[in-house]
DNA sequence: ACTTTGACAGGGA
DNA sequence: GTCCCTGCCAAAG
């Protein structure tokens, strides 16, 4: 890890009177700006290395110097506005596809990291229970740490939490309030009713009898069975059983065999 | 439907 | 370091 020998390095530049040169500024300082999302006005931080730190306008009043101490806080450096955003962060924050937008989540702990990794691969318009982030994070069972890890999202909209819900149905809770995770996923043309439709009646899968293949409800695979060749499964033990095999695009996990 | 128990990573004492 | 406690859950009573 040379990295720890840089990092002080780095900073005694930034106490030099002679200005460091460009490529450098993004590692000693954060730069932050205000931009237009999907929650409305939010406050963006990043380094040279990507985006860190997300936080609406509203959730902290409005003020940009409690963003910068909530920053402070979390991350322990100081921030300085900046000039002009890293790529596509403005089309990632509008709910656009930005594959150039680069993420600086290294200083995070290995199982935050993983989970946000896992949480950022699900498609928009679609949701994935808490336990499937578990499950693709490495840790099965830890699928209550994964709603504390996501509780502290620091990158809310780009990774995004709000498509992750819970396992019979429901939405579960969001940072900023279920009200605002629900209308992000109804402005992603998730088909909510549908979902709640079929958790109502226990049908938490759905497979298609002429593929054999069983899907979350959200899949994209799912959303393109007909009717009349679908079928509701409560758990993917019963679908496989019955024949099915998990989608390899929405991967539902069977669970542990209940002994 | 509601309550309890299980499980677990991180943060604070 | 170690307990202790909490929390966007989940499955069983």
């Amino acid at each position: 890890m040379m990295i720890d020998g840089v990092e002080p390095i780095v900073a005694a530049l930034g106490g030099l009177a002679a200005p460091a040169p460009a490529g450098l500024t993004g590692k000693v300082f954060t730069g932050w700006l205000a931009a237009p999302s999907r929650l409305g006005e939010v406050f963006v931080a990043f380094t040279g290395d990507g985006v860190q730190f997300v936080r609406p306008a509203e959730s902290v009043h409005g003020d940009a110097d409690a963003f910068a101490e909530a920053y402070r806080d979390r991350f322990g450096r100081p921030l300085r506005p900046a000039d002009r955003a890293p790529a596509g962060l403005l089309p990632a924050l509008r709910g656009r596809p930005a594959p150039s937008l680069r993420l600086d989540l290294r200083r995070l702990p290995d199982f935050e990291r993983d989970v946000l990794g896992a949480t950022r691969r699900i498609p928009a318009g679609q949701t994935r229970p808490y336990g499937w982030i578990a499950r693709e994070a490495g840790r099965p069972r830890a699928v209550r740490a994964v709603g504390s890890v996501l509780a502290r999202n620091p990158v809310p909209l780009l990774v995004p939490c709000h498509r992750v819900v819970r396992a019979d149905g429901r939405l579960g809770d969001y940072m900023f309030g279920p009200a605002h995770k629900e209308e992000l996923l109804r402005a992603e043309n998730v088909d909510l009713d549908q979902v709640a439709a079929f958790a109502q009646q226990g049908v938490h899968y759905l497979g298609s009898d002429t593929t054999g293949v069983v899907c979350f409800p959200t899949c994209h695979n799912a959303r393109r069975i007909s009717p009349a060749h679908r079928h509701g499964f409560r758990t993917i033990g019963i679908a496989v059983a019955a024949g099915y095999r998990p989608c390899r695009h929405c991967r539902p996990g069977v669970e542990a065999a209940s002994a």
